[in-house]
DNA sequence: ACCTGCATGTTACTAGCGGTAACACTAGCT
DNA sequence: AGCTAGTGTTACCGCTAGTAACATGCAGGT
């Protein structure tokens, strides 16, 4: 049999595999996301041909590479979205964790968030909406998830916990995205902001004194 | 004088931009954000120099291009938020407006929110956050200026709307995003959702039965 | 020993991109 | 005439993603 021996060629393949991703890690976290194979290779002390041996073409590497990220992202926003508190502690934690995540490792986020984008090739499909990051879906859904799964919304449940997924996710991202560039406040104010909002603040406040009609 | 003369020029030169500017929207319509200036110079009957005399560089070109139809739809944005209506009605008109232009021409909007990315040189900078999509920047500037003259927010207003208003966008956009490529469901409903979102309808709905803690 | 198969690695190349230098032509002003 | 300014060209640079062809090292079978 050649079971084995195909074991640990995998293995071995694998590992590799691992070792070219954390390279390529290590560059986008330098240079961002506009990254150059040959600079990943360089870093990986190999060159080109091998990096699309093992991963296709620059799409699958970059694919490869925020599959890691992202899932590590949504692993601690799991643990904020589903702690054992109240409603409104738990959407405060949920967006500190993910503000605190962009704030800690802006190379990685822009990269997450502008990942595709080559140049002149493939880029296909298309499909005007196909585009969407994929982080924000995820996030979106599984947020929709939580959702659905815990706040009584009535008839219909499904569909508007996942507009509200995707709108909250929305939200937060561009939202923070705006806040790292202009720092106009500290993290904990955004939080409370932003969960302020949330919380029908804006329906319950009242207009403004000399306001339309005059 | 050559004053007269200055003007002649002045304007040829300006039809001249809006020819090529027409040219290019054209291509961007159909080739989407990948559009080469190549492909564009060819569209316009000229060749690349001439493009990068009249715009500099890519960049510029694409600048002036977003910026002609982020005006627009900041023009229709503004009038359904300035409406004297009801607040909720104006929050209503204001998503469905925006809705109905990326539904009307998904080419566009993908380009309006996918600009720069080119590919080798240039794009220095950087700096973590400068990157976002100006057209989502604008938006958010917009609204944070209407709520701040019309809705009482007591102290730190100003803050406040900002925060707000580069999170609705936000919420509208990645909602937008996400519907466009799944439709899900109508276009009223996606926008009577997200209103109910805004209108704190998370925070008052109840737990589900069977939550957390058993 | 020898050959076969396979994964790993290389060099050298293509095609296309954004961007530029150098040159030709036309128009109007002095 | 001569000078300047704008419009247009061809031909090039350096870079990118991606590929073909060739070399090497290591299993196993005969």
């Amino acid at each position: 049999m050649d079971t084995t021996q195909r074991t640990d060629q995998q293995r071995s393949a694998d590992r590799r595999r691992r070792e070219l991703l954390e390279a390529a890690d290590r560059v986008v976290l330098r240079d961002g996301p506009q990254a150059s194979m040959n600079a990943i290779a360089a870093e990986a002390g190999i060159t080109k041909p091998i990096l699309y041996r093992h991963f296709g073409d620059k799409g699958g590497l970059y694919a490869a590479l925020a599959t890691r990220h992202t899932d590590a992202l949504l692993a601690s926003l799991r643990a904020a979205l589903d702690a054992p508190a109240e409603r409104r502690e738990r959407v405060e934690a949920t967006l500190d964790t993910y503000l605190a995540a962009i704030e800690a490792r802006p190379q990685v986020y822009r990269f997450l968030m502008h990942p595709a984008e080559g140049g002149q090739t493939a880029d296909q499909g298309f499909e005007a909406g196909k585009h969407s990051i994929p982080l924000l879906r995820r996030m979106g859904e599984e947020l929709a998830q939580v959702i659905e799964e815990r706040v009584d919304l009535g008839p219909n449940s499904q569909q508007l916990a996942r507009v509200w997924g995707h709108g909250i996710v929305g939200m937060m991202h561009a939202a923070g995205d705006w806040w790292l560039g202009e720092r106009p406040c500290s993290r904990a104010e955004l939080v409370r902001s932003l969960a302020d909002l949330l919380w029908g603040r804006l329906a319950a406040a009242g207009d403004k004194a000399g306001g339309p009609g005059f």
